[in-house]
DNA sequence: TTGCTCCTCACGTCACGTGAGGTGGC
DNA sequence: TTGCTCCTCACGTCACGTGAGGTGGC
């Protein structure tokens, strides 16, 4: 059931803070509170719960501008319009076909920000745990000839 | 041979500006420039070079604040110290051991930070997989039956 | 009615960007 | 001497943090 939740209780569950929330909804990354008369209170659902957990996990794992990444949540809710275009019956199979390629390209941008980051991580991994394996295995050494003490 | 760099060079090499790196050296992120005069050029040589872009590369894949980044540098050099002491023959088998256990705890540290990283990108890399091969599916489905036209 | 969370300014902070005006080495 | 890069303030900006003072729903 679609329970209300208020800006605090979003920000809990999201790991933000409430003046994030406001702040993400005045340079227009997240839609403002729906229905809300000013001065009242911000109220959501757990619709935008998901929503505003995207736009943090893609803003913490790219490390992207603000800027930046409301251009991705914008290709991202033309995405959530083509994805109602199709749910709502397409008639042409050219145009399925085109939505279908469009998602695919969309998806396709992330992937190689993506994958640019996962590369990285995986070289600095390698180095950090060959310097790992260097380490221990001069300390097997140092195990296998205790006896090495100076005159 | 140590051939001397001018702080617009090492921005260069390193792809960042010359006002951060002026900016870390403020906050003791980096070491001032040695033996250098108020209002002099700031000269350095290769090892800087290959300091900064550690420096710029933990803070991009790990996403920690300057002070949290300064924390880590800081530990590094400690462990730079430990590794003079070593190269320059340490006496007892004890605390060569000593040495050895602490650099292994050092990258471990950075190894679970890394570690964590990994794994949320790989999760998000594999549901963006997983979106684009349903979409490939679907688009497969509709070249098996390219005459669904309407009446 | 009392707490609690919410609201809107609005100033502070962190990590730099961006001139302004001036000095120093090929 | 002319460019070029460098220097030091110092103010601007982005992404919020942090009160100040006030209103609104269990």
């Amino acid at each position: 059931m679609g329970s209300v939740l208020r800006i605090g209780e979003v920000a809990e569950l999201t790991g933000t803070t409430a003046r994030t929330i406001r702040y993400y909804e005045e340079i227009g990354l997240l839609p403002p509170a729906e229905g809300r008369q000013p001065g009242s209170h911000r109220l959501y659902e757990e619709g935008d719960v998901e929503r505003l957990r995207e736009v943090l996990r893609l803003k913490d794992l790219l490390g992207v501008s603000l800027e930046e990444l409301r251009e991705l949540v914008e290709a991202e809710s033309a995405r959530a319009a083509l994805r109602r275009e199709w749910r709502d019956g397409v008639e042409s199979p050219e145009r399925r076909r085109e939505i279908l390629t469009q998602g695919i390209e969309h998806i396709d941008r992330q992937l190689d920000l993506i994958r640019a980051r996962r590369d990285e991580i995986a070289r600095l991994e390698a180095e950090l745990t060959a310097r790992r394996r260097r380490l221990r295995s001069r300390l097997r050494e140092l195990d296998r000839e205790p006896t090495e003490a100076p005159a």
